[in-house]
DNA sequence: GCCAACGTTGGC
DNA sequence: GCCAACGTTGGC
């Protein structure tokens, strides 16, 4: 089992979205960027835990956990000319692109911000602190539990 | 809204 | 295969 850390902008998909549909998969979709395709197609899998994070807004940060329920699979919005993911390279024999699904864990008893995780010694190696943009990131168990405990979850 | 970092594209 | 131009992300 394994961890990662999703990046959302809450004005797009919010932990409230997901939050409030708490027996509803939902698509991790439109993710664009072939580091974090890789991720999603090839290591992130059913059971892992995933750190929910809230970027571009004033105090960007993590609020909540979630879980993965489906293998990576083909991104079917990049098939839409439609749709605002549609990627003209993709086809049904390529899809090029992967989303994976997730289901709403827990909401943290307290947010933990970016600013605290860039002050903690011990979370100065993650790639949230060296390379802000990926938006799907591996976490080290470590980290999570630094995290979690940060944000207020007794941890057994 | 600015700008640095970084990923992608396309000409050569 | 290099690299300049360009677009996007995301913190501030």
């Amino acid at each position: 089992m394994s961890f990662w850390l999703f990046k959302t902008e809450p004005g797009c998909f919010s932990f409230e979205n997901l939050k409030n549909r708490p027996n509803m998969t939902e698509h991790w979709d439109g993710v664009r960027n072939f580091q974090a395709r890789n991720f999603l197609r090839d290591q992130i899998k059913t059971g892992d835990l995933v750190l929910f994070y809230h970027s571009s807004i004033p105090e960007p940060g993590v609020v909540g956990l979630a879980e993965i329920v489906r293998d990576g699979y083909p991104d079917f919005t990049a098939l839409d000319p439609n749709g605002e993911h549609f990627d003209p390279k993709a086809s049904p024999a390529n899809p090029i692109w992967f989303m994976v699904d997730v289901r709403y864990l827990k909401e943290l008893p307290r947010m933990v911000t970016l600013a605290q995780i860039k002050n903690h010694p011990m979370l100065t190696n993650m790639p949230l602190v060296k390379r802000s943009r990926l938006s799907i990131q591996p976490v080290q168990q470590e980290e999570w539990q630094i995290i979690l405990a940060m944000g207020g979850m007794d941890t057994p």
